[in-house]
RNA sequence: GCGGUCGUAGUGUAGUGGCCUAGCACAGCGCUCUGUGGCAGCGCUAGCGGGAGUUCGAAUCUCCUCGAUCGCCCCA
């Protein structure tokens, strides 16, 4: 017996369930509708590309290239990665095929499987659904609220009703590395009141110390330094357009001068979107992203000042299911069930479910169940209603036996009109 | 990658070294009931995540491993 293999998913993935669908299916028309409604074009990028993509604008010592991404070599030789996220890929795309030549901005959206080898935990897995929506070659900071605003619409349609937007800038070139040492210098005359791990982001990443949850560097970053105080010109004129563009949208944000992103590619505006939960588990950020002007040279373009954000499908999902925001979609399912009884009216039937088919009126049936109580049953159990019994006297006298399933009641309607009187009952 | 908790039929659970041939409920399948469902009765299918060890004896103790979950790192 070969019983004992057991097979089960690998670490980190999961299978989405037919009885899940429902949740995704109405993510999908709301990504899909809004992005529509915004003038986004869809766009869909490989799975795979040379590592480089991925790892040029992420930086090389951040934790998704360094520890997380799903990297291997080819038999050619090429090192090649599974994506961690869409962005990098959408560039390369707009650069490979000359997008610069198209009206700008670009606006570009796309959805499917990303890959990080993570630690797997609640709503963060190692194969995850993520919605990504990148405009590029447009600098303004209307852009940056469109997207905020976006991706705010897709969220609040899926019925979230807690939604806090955070946001922060965190400068460009020419304002991020002289405020890094500002505050690289504030911590360092403070190690000693650092946590371990802050003693360690010193040298690795300081601007993370700022989100730390210890209690003593949260009294030690209360006195630190601010970004926003540190902003070039051209940063902060920046960053107070995006804001009254959020004021004149009544966007529900705060300002979050410690929120610091993980990639390098980021400059000026970055933001994240949250549900606040009122006791439950506290889920990461449903949707998270920011402006990124360097990445398309750095990836060998031009100069192409671009702004996205990446929206976390899969964790959407389950928080859906958590607090019950089941959608409705029964439309779909039928609510006819149609019974045969021996071979003629089996034949016969055939014709019936074409009838219907072509009249757009999903029937049900159980073709393998012989027997008309074991037909109802099922009817029964799949909550339908309406059932058309089809039997041998009913295919010889070309009539058809309606029963209502609720009340009980029977009746008889002539064959040939059965389509049509059952459209008008499924319409009520 | 590091630390804590957990893992029994499809699902939810009982079980704390021998009363376990692993119990119960729901679901599934079948029969009672070959043209009339919901109820009921009876039956069937199906499980100790996997492996090694301790022991006369392991679902129960130990170790390894796989997975889940929580915290950290980090992040959608």
């Amino acid at each position: 017996m070969t019983s004992k293999l057991k097979y089960q998913t690998l670490s980190g993935m999961h299978d989405i369930l037919p009885e899940d669908q429902v949740y995704l299916k109405k993510i999908k028309k709301s990504v899909e509708s809004t992005t529509n409604y915004y003038s986004f074009q869809r766009i869909d990028v490989p799975v795979i590309e040379y590592m480089d993509v991925f790892s040029k604008g992420a930086g090389l010592s951040s934790d998704i290239v360094e520890k997380e991404m799903y990297s291997f070599k080819t038999k050619g030789g090429d090192l090649i990665a599974l994506r961690p996220e869409f962005t990098p890929g959408i560039v390369r795309s707009y650069i490979e095929h000359g997008m610069y030549n198209l009206p700008q901005p670009v606006k570009l959206w796309t959805m499917g499987p990303c890959f990080r080898h993570d630690r797997p935990q609640k709503g963060r897995y190692r194969q995850f659904l993520q919605a990504s929506l990148e405009v590029l070659g447009d600098k303004s900071a209307s852009i940056d609220g469109q997207i905020i605003q976006v991706s705010y619409d897709i969220l609040k349609d899926l019925g979230f009703k807690n939604l806090s937007i955070q946001i922060n800038s965190i400068g460009d070139s020419e304002c991020r590395p002289y405020f890094k040492k500002v505050i690289t210098g504030y911590f360092k005359s403070r190690k000693s009141s650092l946590c371990s791990d802050c003693q360690r982001r010193l040298k690795e990443n300081p601007l993370r110390i700022l989100d730390c949850k210890e209690e003593k560097c949260q009294r030690v970053k209360a006195g630190a330094p601010q970004i926003i105080d540190h902003l070039c010109e051209n940063c902060h004129k920046h960053f107070k357009e995006v804001l009254e563009f959020l004021d004149e949208l009544e966007l529900p944000y705060s300002l979050n001068p410690y929120l610091v992103r993980g990639l390098d590619y980021y400059t000026k505006t970055v933001f994240e979107i949250y549900e606040k939960s009122e006791s439950g588990t506290a889920y990461g950020a449903l949707a998270s992203g920011g402006r990124y002007d360097g990445l398309v040279k750095l990836l060998g373009g031009r100069d192409t000042p671009s702004c996205g954000v990446g929206i976390g499908i899969s964790r959407i999902m389950e928080l859906m299911m958590e607090k019950e925001l089941k959608p409705k979609t029964k439309q779909e399912e039928p609510e006819i069930f149609l019974a045969q009884l021996g071979q003629l009216a089996k034949r016969k039937s055939l014709k019936l479910f074409d009838e219907f088919r072509e009249a757009k009126i999903p029937v049900a049936e159980s073709f393998s169940k012989d027997s008309l109580r074991s037909q109802l049953k099922m009817a029964d159990k799949m909550e339908i209603r309406w059932v058309l019994i089809f039997g041998q006297k009913e295919a010889l006298e070309e009539f058809i036996t309606l029963r209502d399933m609720k009340s009980g009641v029977q009746k008889e309607i002539k064959l040939d009109k059965v389509v049509s009187e059952m459209k008008s009952k499924i319409k009520k």
